[in-house]
DNA sequence: TTGATCGGAGATCATTATAGTCTCCGACTC
DNA sequence: GAGTCGGAGACTATAATGATCTCCGATCAA
């Protein structure tokens, strides 16, 4: 459950890797092209493409047309949100359906529903467990998210 | 992205109703039958009736057959987390699909995946902010869990 | 003891989301 | 201007999800 798309599993991998080609800055040096993440990494070489050039949209990498072309970071990897690169691929965070409801669009249990509140709490806390980690700290040096834990730290209020 | 399903909903929901019920304690008192929940936050009678089916297997609720039968808490509020209460609907948390491998069916990805690793401490964290959070809390009346955050934003409630 | 009311369980179907493919276009470098 | 790159759209196949239908067994009360 809770499961993150492959598109969003390639992007991941795909941004790991440029970032680590530029060592996690911006690098005017090497580019990375499509094929070379889709061969290392065995994933299917144009949904690849398909996701780089998202990611290009989402200004999260830079693109480079013809021949030695290819894509780089558009800013620093410590700059670059795990949750920055999910929403670019998958959209908004939403746990449940009601998240980011259209007006019009309300869900039947909307009315009585008891769960709404909560849900969005839990959905704010993930997603700021996911803004506070960088693509920086996936490239392995910087030490990762912490979280609470109602053992560990006390849960306030 | 990162939702949870309906069933899954739908299990917070009746959940959350039969708790508030009993008052989030196993109370001998009124059972609470599906035909009652399915009607208060309308909800297709025959599919809130299976995941009401998986809870009882799960252990989170009692199921009474015959007339004047219904669904108990099978313990009190306090003690039946998030994370159980939606693993027991949606199977084990895993964030990616490499998360719950079984032999033999290594991803392409595995021998030169450079994501794993901090992956699977994201959803470290989100297991833990489920676990954090029991069917008392969305209740209302106690504290909601709080995360860490750069930002510091208090969770209230 | 019989019938109405409840949960238990299986198969089935429709819809949607996902993963992956194919084709053609335009930009750029050499 | 030929070959290499990204850009973009339509398209297909498969799986997951949401929902429905049918039949069964347990239980209680008249």
């Amino acid at each position: 459950m809770l499961k993150i798309s492959k598109k969003a599993d390639y992007a991941l991998m795909a941004l790991q890797h440029i970032a680590s080609v530029q060592f996690g800055d911006v690098t005017p040096g090497r580019v990375v092209n499509t094929k070379e993440i889709a061969e290392e990494y065995h994933i299917p070489l144009e949904l690849l493409a398909k996701v780089l050039q998202t990611l290009a949209k989402n200004g999260l990498i830079e693109s480079h047309n013809g021949p030695k072309g290819g894509y780089l970071l558009a800013r620093s990897a410590r700059q670059i949100t795990i949750a920055q690169i999910l929403e670019g691929i998958e959209g908004p965070l939403g746990i449940t359906d009601c998240s980011h409801e259209k007006e019009g669009e309300l869900c039947l249990q909307r009315e009585h529903c008891n769960i709404r509140t909560p849900l969005l709490k839990v959905q704010d806390s993930i997603y700021q467990l996911l803004s506070n980690m960088t693509l920086q700290d996936m490239l392995g040096g910087t030490p990762l998210i912490t979280i609470q834990s109602s053992t560990a730290q006390g849960v306030a209020q």
